[in-house]
Parts: C-alpha cells; sequence; structure tokens
DNA sequence: CACCATATTGAGATAATGTCTCATTAAATC
DNA sequence: GATTTAATGAGACATTATCTCAATATGGTG
C-alpha cells in the first residue's frame, strides 16, 4: 500500500490545482486490489469523466505509483507499485498478476545490447503459466 | 526467409482449401523486409479484405511463422521468423527491431516460478535501447 | 468438363479502446 | 466575493479488430 502523506504529493503530480475528480481516482487506484483496467476503472467511478480517468492513469505511471501490463490480445491492465524496476508472472488461466521483485536478467540484457551494439534503456518481462491455486483447482471448464 | 515448400504447407495452415487470398497474404508477409502492422499488410494488398488479411495473421502465428510484437502504446507490429522461442531488441528511435536468438533467462525463469508454485508456459522478453544506427547518426530532431 | 456441396471470402456493421475539443466548472489567489 | 485560468467532461472522432452473412471460389464427383 502507500501511505497517506505520499498519497498528498502523489495528487499533485505535475498539476497546479489538487481536483475533487482527480482525488477520487487516486483515491480509488490506491485501494484497488489487483489489476484493473481503464475501463473498469471507468465502471467503478461514474461520475468521473473518462478524459480524466485516463489523464489520471498517464500521471500515475510517470509518477510510479502504477504500472501497466500489456497481457498480449488484451487490453492494457494496471496494477499498484512500479516505483521500482520489476516483472510480471500472469497466469494464464486466472488472469492474476504476480510482481517479481527481482530482476535476475540484467546481466544477459547487458551481453545482448553489447553484442549487437544497443545503448539498453529498460527492458520488460513477463512470464506465464498457471498460478498454484488454479493448478490445485483443477476445474474442468465445459 | 522461408523456403518454398515450406511454403506450400503452409498455406495450407488447418484449412481445407487453398485459396488465393490466403496465398497473396502469405506471399506478402514472407518477402516483407522488417516488421509491420496488420493495417500496413492491408493497405499493401487492398484486393484482399480485412478480415481475411488478420484471419490469415492468426494463421501465422499459430504456425509460427511469424511473431507477434506488441511495443507498448502502438498496434501490434508482426516479424518474420517466430519458428522457435526467441526474444525481441527494439530501438526506441528508428523502431527497428533486432531478434534475440538465445534465451538467456530460462534459469531465471524456471527458478521464479518455482518459488511461486507456478506452472511455468512460456515468457515474453523485450529489450529497449538505442541500436547502433541511431547512436552514430545523432541527427537532432528538430 | 460440368456440377455440387460447402469452405472461404469480404463489404460493411459493430465492438473495444483510447484521444481530442472546447464550452463549462471550480481551484486558488487576492 | 470577484477574478483568473487550470481542469473537467460530454460527446465527437480515431484506431484497431471482430463479426455477420450473402456471394464466391475450391476441391471433389460423376
Ligand atoms: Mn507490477
Ligand atoms: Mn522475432
Ligand atoms: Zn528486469
Ligand atoms: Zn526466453
Amino acid at each position: 500500500m502507500i501511505d497517506r502523506n505520499a498519497l498528498a504529493t502523489v495528487l499533485q503530480m505535475g498539476f497546479s490545482r489538487a481536483t475533487g475528480p482527480r482525488n477520487i481516482v487516486v483515491e480509488t487506484v490506491v485501494a484497488w486490489e489487483g489489476h484493473f483496467s481503464a475501463e473498469e476503472l471507468c465502471r467503478s467511478i461514474p461520475q468521473v469523466g473518462r478524459a480524466t480517468v485516463y489523464r489520471t492513469l498517464v500521471s500515475l505511471q510517470e509518477e510510479g505509483v502504477i504500472c501497466r501490463l500489456m497481457i498480449d490480445g488484451r487490453a492494457p491492465r494496471y496494477l499498484l507499485g512500479g516505483t521500482q524496476h520489476h516483472h510480471h508472472m500472469v497466469c494464464t488461466q486466472c488472469g492474476s498478476v504476480q510482481d517479481i521483485a527481482d530482476c535476475g536478467v540484467d546481466d544477459f540484457v547487458d551481453t545482448v545490447a553489447e553484442r549487437f551494439g544497443y545503448e539498453p534503456d529498460g527492458h520488460r518481462l513477463e512470464i506465464y503459466g498457471r498460478c498454484a491455486s488454479c493448478i490445485g483447482g483443477e476445474r474442468v471448464t465445459s
């Protein structure tokens, strides 16, 4: 979770006025359990305009409060916690997302970049598979 | 590149009839230099319907002839050569894409999956940075 | 080869997601 | 409270992709 006074700071996020609608978006996002799409967020706070929701999501990403997951064909999903570099493990069955704090691929990235003369500037790693609870459940999908 | 008789096989791709339109799509794709979006492909062969182009792209992915890149906000881009597992290095300046043949992160993936009780089923690694030619050029964007 | 059964196509409707405009609203300051 | 203008949001627009289903073309069959 994110602490209260950090939240106050986040609300300013490069804007010059702290507004009601943006406050609603931020409060909703930091209280969200698990990941969400932009549309799900919009639906949960219909009193806030879509434009504002999208604008705030961009700011929250820039501020490192949330991170954005591009899971294959689906719409991007957002997750709390993007302050420092990390990766994701996505369950292909239930869609849950597990944060991976340690990078573990830095050396490989540097090696490859050097080999091709690139100046590396970041990377993205996503691991797909079935999570523990989906393996356990073994429910049959008709 | 892909050899001629492999192409003939590819044309069947789970269909029961080899058709003209699909042939056009496949020929165009395998002759494409670099990466392309679905829309670019459609525009280059306007005599083929959009639905057929998209359908064939899906088949070509399933067949491992092409792979699909999800680069952040942009529309997905396609590349020849997805026969075996590999990764990508994307130039953040010119957008060019370099295939990375060796995986190099398998061990890390397995370690992490085991730690969280996942049954791993694939992963995706993308490296971002400036490519050699963009570093060299140093053209100033007004 | 002509003919048939039906797999495949494609024009256009629809869907999903996101961006943009600009009249209106409401922070912040005085 | 009045003023300034940052910020909002309704709705138009854009982009990308999927779906529908009448029309078409393919691969057999006789
Ligand atoms: Mn995360
Ligand atoms: Mn590739
Ligand atoms: Zn990393
Ligand atoms: Zn790999």
